[in-house]
DNA sequence: TCCTATCCTTAACCTTTGTTTGGAACCGGC
DNA sequence: GCCGGTTCCAAACAAAGGTTAAGGATAGGA
C-alpha cells in the first residue's frame, strides 16, 4: 500500500468531520506512519498497557471491548478504515479496554510524540482530532441508550444501520442494501449485551419476518421501511457534517 | 459565591486529572465566567440546540440523558461540582442529548469563544480539557459495560461507588460510608436501563441483605466488603492520576 | 479425503425483568 | 389542617432473555 492512499483514508475521515486548510493537510501528510499487517481476531493493544503510538485502520475492521471480572465481554465500538480507535491513548496513557482486529487488517501506527508535536504546532489539527474523539464519545452515548433502552432486535438493527452509515465515508456512494458486518453471532451478542443463543433467536426472527438477513458476515436489508421503523436510527449523533 | 472559589472548583478538577504550570493556571483564572442559579430538575441545554457557551457546575448535581422516540429516557452520566458536562459542545456544535439539573444548582457559564482563544493560545490547557473529555468517554465505556453485562443490583452499586469515588475530588478526605445520591427511584431506573418498579425491587433487596441502603437521596453503605464484591468496582477507568 | 474447529441452529427449561395496578408515605402550598 | 402531587412500596402475572445441552453446517488443514 503506497503512502498516499494510507494518508488518504485518514484525511477523508477527518475532512468528513472537520474543516482543514491546505497547511493543515500538508502537516498531516508529513506524519510518519508505520504500516503493518495484522491477522484477524488479534489484540492490537490490551487493557492495562501504555502504548506510545496510535493505530490508524487502513484496511479491515477492528473492535474495542472490555471484560468484567466475571469473564463477560462487552464490545464497545466497531471501527472501520479511516478510524483511529485508540486516539484517546494520546492523553489517557493507560488503556482501560482492549483493541483488536475482527478480520485481517492493514494498520498504520503513528507515534504519540509526532502527534503531540503536530497538535501543539497546529491548533486547527488539534481541534479536528479532538472533535474526532468527541464523536467517538457521542457514539458511546448512543450505545448506552441502545443497550439500556431498546429491545434486542432493535439493538441489532441499530448498530447495523450505524455501521452502514459510517461506511459511506469510506466506500462512498449511497446506502447499499447489502454491506459487510464481520461479526459472529457470539460477537453480536457481546455488542448487544445478550447471549449468543439469544442473538441467534433474534437474527432468525428478523430473517423470518423478512426485515433483514444477518449472515456470513454480511447484512442484507430485506425491507427498508420496516427496518427503519424498528431501528429508530437517526444519524445526528454521528456529527458527520463539519459545518453543523 | 466569590470568583476565586468558582474557579477553584474547576482548577481542582483539572489538576486532579492533568498537570498545569502557573501560566496555564493564571490563564484559566482569567476566563470570564457568568454565574447563575438554577432550580432542580430543569433543563440547562437540550437535544438539538446549538449552545455558545459551556457550563461549569459550581454547586449541585446534574445529569445528561437521551430520550428515544418511544419516549424512554436513558441517563448517560451524573455530574458533580467541578465538572463541565457539556464541554463537548465546544467542537460538537449541535447537542445530541440533554443536560439538566438534578437539584438546585449554581452554574458558571464560559463562552465557547473564550475557551477557543484559551486553547489555541495554550496547547497545555487544550490538552487538559481534551483529556477531561476523554475521561468522560472512558466513563461512558464503563456504563456500556454496566448496562450491557451486569445484573441490575451490581449496576446500581457500581454507579453509586463511581459517584462516591468521584466526589472525593470535591469533598476531599476518604471514602465515606454515607454520601449524597440525589436520584429518585425512577431516575435510578433510567440510569440502569430498568423500570422504576424493578429499581424498587433491587433497592429493597440490597437493603434487606444488609449490603447498602439507598434512600432519600443518600447511600448508606452497610457492608463494605460484600458491596465491593458485588460491584466489582475498579476505579482505573476514571484516570484520576495525572501521572498515570 | 477425512478430521477438526468454529460457527450456527434449535429446543426445553429457568431466572430476571417488565407490566399493571393499587395503596401508603411524604411534602409543599394554601 | 387539608389537598394534590410526587415518591416509594408492593404483589400478581406476563414477557424477555439466560442456561444448558446437543446436533448440524462449513471451511481449512493433514
Amino acid at each position: 500500500m503506497d503512502r498516499d492512499s494510507v494518508v488518504a483514508s485518514l484525511l477523508r475521515r477527518l475532512e468528513t468531520v472537520s474543516k482543514l486548510d491546505p497547511a493543515d493537510i500538508a502537516a498531516i501528510r508529513s506524519l510518519p506512519i508505520a504500516v503493518r499487517h495484522w491477522a484477524g481476531a488479534r489484540a492490537i493493544v490490551s487493557d492495562g498497557e501504555r502504548p506510545s503510538e496510535c493505530c490508524l485502520i487502513i484496511e479491515g475492521f477492528c473492535i474495542r471491548s472490555k471484560s468484567t471480572e466475571a469473564g463477560q465481554r462487552q464490545i464497545l465500538s466497531i471501527h472501520i478504515p479511516g478510524d483511529i480507535p485508540d486516539l484517546q491513548s494520546l492523553h489517557l496513557h493507560r488503556m482501560d479496554h482492549d483493541l483488536s482486529t475482527l478480520v485481517p487488517s492493514t494498520l498504520g501506527f503513528i507515534s504519540h510524540a509526532s502527534l503531540r508535536t503536530l497538535t501543539h504546532a497546529r491548533p486547527n489539527v488539534a481541534d479536528a482530532l479532538w472533535r474526532d474523539t468527541l464523536i467517538d464519545a457521542a457514539i458511546f452515548r448512543e450505545w448506552i441508550v441502545n443497550v439500556g433502552q431498546r429491545p434486542a432486535p432493535a439493538r441489532l438493527v441499530h448498530i447495523a444501520l450505524e455501521l452502514r452509515r459510517r461506511l459511506l465515508s469510506v466506500r462512498g456512494g449511497t446506502e447499499p442494501a447489502t454491506f459487510e458486518f464481520p461479526l459472529t453471532q457470539e460477537q453480536i451478542g457481546e455488542a448487544l449485551g445478550i447471549t449468543p443463543v439469544h442473538a441467534n433467536r433474534i437474527i432468525r426472527q428478523l430473517r423470518e419476518d423478512g426485515i433483514v438477513d444477518v449472515s456470513r458476515g454480511q447484512v442484507h436489508v430485506l425491507d427498508e421501511t420496516r427496518l427503519a421503523e424498528l431501528a429508530q436510527f437517526d444519524d445526528r449523533y454521528l456529527h458527520q457534517d463539519p459545518a453543523a
